[in-house]
DNA sequence: GCTCCATCTTGAACGCGTTCAACTTATGTC
DNA sequence: GACATAAGTTGAACGCGTTCAAGATGGAGC
């Protein structure tokens, strides 16, 4: 059975028997050493630098093999989007369990998310292109990007919901997506951020928060109100 | 003398003669002819469906020749921003001499910005993921995209100069860079809209300019005020 | 043990972007 | 006109991601 990506999703254009998620340990195995060595070697040597004849050489398997698991050199990279979603999380708990202060829960989440990508800034910069493209598998907004995107917007929908943060009714249930759009914006900017250790990605987030948390707390207000409103209306529409 | 971008700046690693300006008749023409092959294939066949082998054919010369005025294939893109900021801007002409108020105007530009791209969709979606790598040549953020970049932030600049928007002394002078980020927003939205006609950009277009021109507004009252300073001094953070 | 068949594995081959040493053409100098 | 040098041109070759026909493996049914 071929497999198409970390998320265990069926390859429709080889479907054989129904049981998609029955791998046997044979398989299983060398999927498992494939994508830990070209994981490695990713980190190494960069994106563009390793190719797929060495991480087959290094695997110690055929170029092809490498092929029956993943369908290009870009679906490997669809398990670090998986990996970086669960670290993320993992490193969001400790400031979601002791923060309640919005701004502080927001904050404390964004820094979570850039520490946990610092590693891979170089190796991320580089296959960022891939991802950006809108018909790519890896986009973020893509349907086979869905879980991961899912299980972010989910970390947003915490931060709001532990918080004693008082929002608008309207904008409240859209409030998760937009943070997370405001997460990708961050990620953006990391991704271009030249300056050393990426510090102006943390000056943004510092200054960012503060604003996004002001933002939040005047759409209350009778003035902003109507934008608000123009915000939530501007959405739904683009929501289709 | 081998020339780099359409901006006509000198290739660094292959210094010869001080006057890289004068390129010679001969070699202008066929840098043209192999531009004019590559642009009309690429509308035809789409970027990644055209081979630099298919141009150099069809140009009627080899594919060496093809890399000795361009660097890349992805340089032949380049050429595209140009025209496409040009054409920009004299699609925006009469809305600039048109219009006073702000939110014409720049719903005007925005509009016709998309106008000018709605042709090339296909074609610009499939090479964005180029622009989109942060150290290539093509990002709009790139020492390389500087001319087009603020020829285009200088367009911002006129939707506001020519308008009569009151607007806050200190955010005034970072509005135009910021409208250009917005534009940059809009025309990655474009991008992945895939609603007929991209009609879905529009209606974003529609939206966000009342929503724009509102804010714009209230930068100057006073319960904004705060807020309005955050955002002036964290762009000048960031700018360093 | 044997057969069958899905699963897994192989590596040569393809088309691509790109390079480069060799060659040809044009231009200026005496 | 002859020479020197810069400008322009060539196409075979390289390394890459990817494909695919062919073969190997291993477990289920008898």
């Amino acid at each position: 059975m071929r497999r198409d990506t970390v998320t265990g999703m069926t390859d429709q254009t080889v479907p054989t028997t129904a049981a998609g998620e029955a791998a046997t340990a044979r398989g299983e195995q060398t999927r498992q050493l494939i994508l830990e060595t070209a994981m490695r070697l990713f980190r190494e040597r960069g994106y563009a630098r390793t190719t797929m004849r060495a991480i087959a050489t290094e695997a110690g398997v055929a170029v092809g093999n490498a092929y029956y698991y993943f369908q290009s050199k870009e679906h490997l990279i669809q398990e670090f989007y998986a990996r970086t979603q669960t670290e993320h999380r993992t490193a969001a708990q400790p400031v979601l369990e002791r923060e309640s202060d919005f701004a502080a829960r927001l904050a404390g989440v964004l820094h979570a998310g850039i520490d946990v990508l610092t590693p891979s800034h170089e190796f991320a910069a580089s296959f960022f292109k891939t991802a950006a493209e809108p018909t790519s598998p890896l986009s973020p907004f893509s349907a086979e990007s869905s879980g991961p995107r899912e299980a972010s917007i989910g970390l947003y929908a915490d931060v709001l919901a532990g918080s004693t943060a008082k929002v608008d009714a309207e904008l409240r249930p859209q409030l998760p997506e937009l943070l997370w759009l405001a997460y990708m914006g961050v990620v953006l900017f990391w991704v271009y951020d030249r300056s050393p250790g990426q510090a102006r990605t943390r000056q943004l987030i510092d200054g960012a928060v503060p604003l996004v948390d002001q933002l939040v707390r005047l759409s209350r207000l009778r003035v902003l109100r109507p934008v608000t409103q123009q915000v939530v209306s501007l959405i739904h529409t683009l929501r289709h």
